[in-house]
DNA sequence: TTGGTACTTGGACGATCGTTCGTCTATATT
DNA sequence: AATATAGACGAACGATCGTCCAAGTACCAA
């Protein structure tokens, strides 16, 4: 409790500590309904300190927008990354991220999902960190199509980034849904659709 | 300028007033983004009428959710009604929905798309609103289904509320690639993913 | 040991928030 | 014509917002 160790660890474990605080609180409230007194109550430190680790308001809506990032990457594109390139990499993707959405890791669903729908017509900062990270995420599902096409796992006529669309669209709802209606009905009605498209653009077979 | 008209009638129509541009600014700020005073600023009246009106900020949400419900009633469902049940009003429901989209009708994108992204972790009446008008459009979606697989539309194998979701997932992922990227992809995406789900579960038909 | 740096703190700033109140006026009712 | 009422109004309420500032203190490097 009294401040023993480096004021400089202290600094940014601190500010770690306030980041996922913000992270959970924005899960609910959404970038905007963070308040840096709500966070400071939370930290057990002063408001002008939260302020001056972000320098500002839209600062910290920024770094939560990072560190959000950075748990996605680790719970999902990780645990991903283990399968090969191409249709495993996407299988392994609808079980991290269905897992992910099934475990309530944010008290108010994923953090990217509800930021960057917030933020679509609100331009600024935030908006660029988040449309970037979407941007990255669509294009790593995307990608991952492709190979799956040039490695014959999925047919020819697929369009990449039609069928990243699809699925993302899945998953966002699948988010939307558990939220708003609550229990498991959307991760399952999700996953029978990941693997119904995936079924439908494997080459010799045909689609119930 | 003058207030030489009905009372009653002027009040009513300052009410509709405020909630036409009420509308606007949810949805580009959000439900929680709506001041009493900024709409009385735009509106020319005090910011004490706005309040009066509807009670609270709360009754004010509400209010917004209920006038949404009714344009989109009237620009997307309405317009599909004039089709027969079952498979083609879902083809008409498409139609409408997406020209809904791309007509940009809400400066900040679709306002229920939003706002029950917006609520699903913040209960109360709002919420609760929000939450009956998409179990409402979720319903109209899957009777329709139920009424194509009824008339052998759709295959018998089809679940409705599968489609349902699946329908719905890909709507509202139109509305948010629209708002965070702009153009017109996420619409032509959206209307390939539409006419490739409901090919895919037509008889007789094997989906490219 | 001595500066300089990094971080925290409490206090205060103006602005804006939703809400409440008393009052006035034009309408509706009788 | 007399009375009741609905709606709009301006002023003010306490609370909370993000931001800024000056001071204090523990760490680091010289």
């Amino acid at each position: 409790m009294p401040p023993s160790d480096g004021r400089r660890a202290r600094g940014q474990r601190s500010r770690a500590q306030i980041l996922d605080s913000a992270v959970q609180v924005a899960s609910t409230h959404g970038l905007e309904g963070l308040s840096i007194a709500d966070l400071a109550e939370r930290a057990g430190v002063a408001k002008s300190s939260v302020h001056s680790a972000f320098g500002s308001k839209e600062g910290l809506q920024v770094a939560v927008i990072a560190r959000t990032r950075e748990i996605m990457v680790g719970l999902v594109i990780a645990p991903a990354l283990r399968a090969p390139a191409g249709l495993p990499r996407l299988e392994a993707t609808r079980d991290s991220w269905l897992d992910y959405l099934a475990e309530d890791v944010f008290e108010g669903g994923c953090v990217l999902c509800s930021a960057s729908t917030e933020l679509d017509a609100r331009p600024g900062p935030p908006q660029d960190a988040v449309r970037q990270v979407m941007r990255d995420w669509l294009d790593f599902l995307s990608d991952n199509a492709a190979v799956a096409v040039q490695r014959g796992e999925l047919v020819a006529a697929t369009d990449p980034d039609q069928l990243a669309f699809e699925l993302n669209a899945i998953g966002m709802a699948a988010n939307w849904h558990r939220q708003l209606f609550g229990g498991d009905e959307a991760v399952s009605r999700a996953r029978a659709s990941w693997d119904w498209t995936l079924a439908a653009h494997r080459p010799r077979t045909i689609p119930a």
